[in-house]
RNA sequence: GUGGCCGUAGCUCAAUGGUAGAGCCCCGGAUUGUGAUUCCGGUUGUUGCGGGUUCGAAUCCCGUCGGCCACCCCA
């Protein structure tokens, strides 16, 4: 295969059914997102490479860019989140919007990594923030959405999981420790990241640096029980969301940025990478401008990529995917144009059904009444409706039950009105 | 960026160093206005690409590109 028939490496196509696939996730999205009361919003896929040096996410992020210079000599970047596209936004018109402020978002995105499982290098990502509540309510209301938002695929708590955390509580233990300093609790958050990933070994090199041992830490990890997430449960439970959550310290998330409640949302199996991942960064709006605008936020992003895996893994989830796949690809009805002659009358119901919204096919040009049958079939069309002899009445099929019953053209048009198409 | 495995028809895969194949898909047909099955026929390869070894390479070696996976980090 030549390389010019293939897209570059990381980059997806999208032919009809990953297009389906695609707007089944992205509607489910966009759907829960609305329930919430958030409100779309979006920015350029190209930025200044500027906004994401000024913001410093740290991780990884800086060195994933995907930039280049362009043809006006501007370092710039496709961006690789939405977080500083929505800093930006906000403190440009902060003040035209009552607070809390909530939004949500459905973009691509792009890293420059090597791909592998559950990582490309264009991917999807819906983000949803909720800026000027500083609240606990504020923290619980995301978490809510973000679980709404994976059981409206059919995952349910057996399924997955969202671990919280707080880094509130971890500068406060640092603190009771003797590690005071921004970098140096920076640094031991980045040895906390690994603790699942690193030998016990290395682990204990590097937090004797701070003077700490690891004992200390998995001591904390595993008694520490901070009031923010007993009220968070609390409020969750009242929700009926109680058995998604559990509090899990060892999370801590590469974004330099997060200043207090963090979480991740993993598969209960623990086979897969992060599906969503957020948290609260109360001082980003703060830092970026400058000062000039002080506004509390918390949000998470969730990408497609793992979650399409994990939704196709799953029996239960993949059968509500691959429905709405065939529901989207299908067409309502298809017409049989039994006898040539009756060719402008069939266009004229052609053009009466579609004119009620539904999806209608048929035979460009004359073809044999069972070749017509057999595209039927495959439209994924409910009847054929078949006009010839029969004319004014025509004869509807039933393409599932294979039943005839021969109507007249009212009550197509009748039929045809009620139907509903589900939307994706 | 580093490392491991892999690369044969549109797809899934066969072929001891000795003539490149099968299934699926797609297209056409099986006399009259009826589609699931069946039957018949048909298209498709610079064996990813470029070198090397050999009388002879899909097969062995080197390079390169691409894919998958791991590390790093994360959606």
């Amino acid at each position: 295969m030549e390389i010019l028939m293939q897209a570059l490496p990381g980059f997806r196509d999208f032919f009809p059914a990953d297009c389906a696939r695609r707007n089944y996730i992205t509607g489910t999205w966009r759907r829960v997102a609305q329930t919430f009361g958030f409100q779309e919003y979006d920015g350029p896929t190209l930025e200044a490479m500027e906004l994401y040096r000024k913001k410093n996410s740290g991780g990884e992020i800086l060195g994933q860019l995907f930039s280049f210079t362009d043809k006006g000599e501007r370092e710039v970047a496709l961006r690789p989140e939405m977080t500083p596209t929505l800093a930006r936004l906000l403190i440009a018109k902060v003040r035209d919007f009552r607070k809390p402020i909530k939004w949500f978002s459905i973009a691509p995105f792009f890293r420059y990594e090597k791909q592998q499982s559950g990582r490309l290098r264009e991917f999807l990502q819906l983000n949803c923030d909720l800026v000027g509540d500083a609240s606990l309510g504020a923290d619980a209301e995301m978490i809510a959405l973000l679980i709404e938002t994976m059981r409206a695929f059919g995952l349910t708590a057996e399924d997955i999981v969202v671990r919280v955390s707080d880094r509130r509580a971890w500068t406060d233990f640092l603190t009771s420790e003797g590690v005071i300093e921004v970098a140096a609790v920076r640094e031991v958050l980045a040895i906390i990241d690994k603790l699942e990933r690193e030998s016990r070994e290395s682990l204990e090199i590097k937090l004797a640096v701070f003077g700490l041992k690891l004992a200390t830490i998995e001591d904390f990890i595993a008694s520490a029980q901070p009031d923010f997430f007993t009220a968070l449960k609390t409020n969750l439970e009242a929700r009926g969301l109680g058995d998604f959550c559990e509090l899990d310290l060892r999370i801590v998330r590469g974004l330099a940025y997060y200043t207090g409640t963090v979480f991740e949302v993993f598969d209960r199996r623990k086979e897969r990478r992060a599906l969503a991942g957020g948290g609260r960064f109360d001082r980003l709006l703060f830092d970026l401008s400058d000062g000039k605008t002080d506004l509390s936020a918390i949000g998470f992003g969730i990408g497609d990529v793992v979650l399409g895996d994990l939704l196709e893994s799953i029996p239960t989830t993949k059968a509500l995917m691959d429905a709405s796949i065939a529901q989207q690809l299908a067409c309502d009805i298809f017409i049989v144009i039994a006898d040539e002659s009756r060719r402008p009358e069939a266009l004229g119901v052609i053009g009466l059904l579609r004119a009620q919204g539904r999806r209608v096919n048929y035979s460009l040009s004359a073809d044999k009444v069972a070749r017509q049958f057999k595209d039927a079939n495959a439209s994924g069309a409910m009847i054929a409706v078949v006009i010839g002899e029969e004319w004014p009445l025509v004869k509807i099929k039933d393409l599932k039950s294979r039943t005839e019953s021969t109507w007249d053209q009212a009550a197509l048009a009748d039929w045809s009105a009620n139907l509903q198409t589900p939307a994706p």
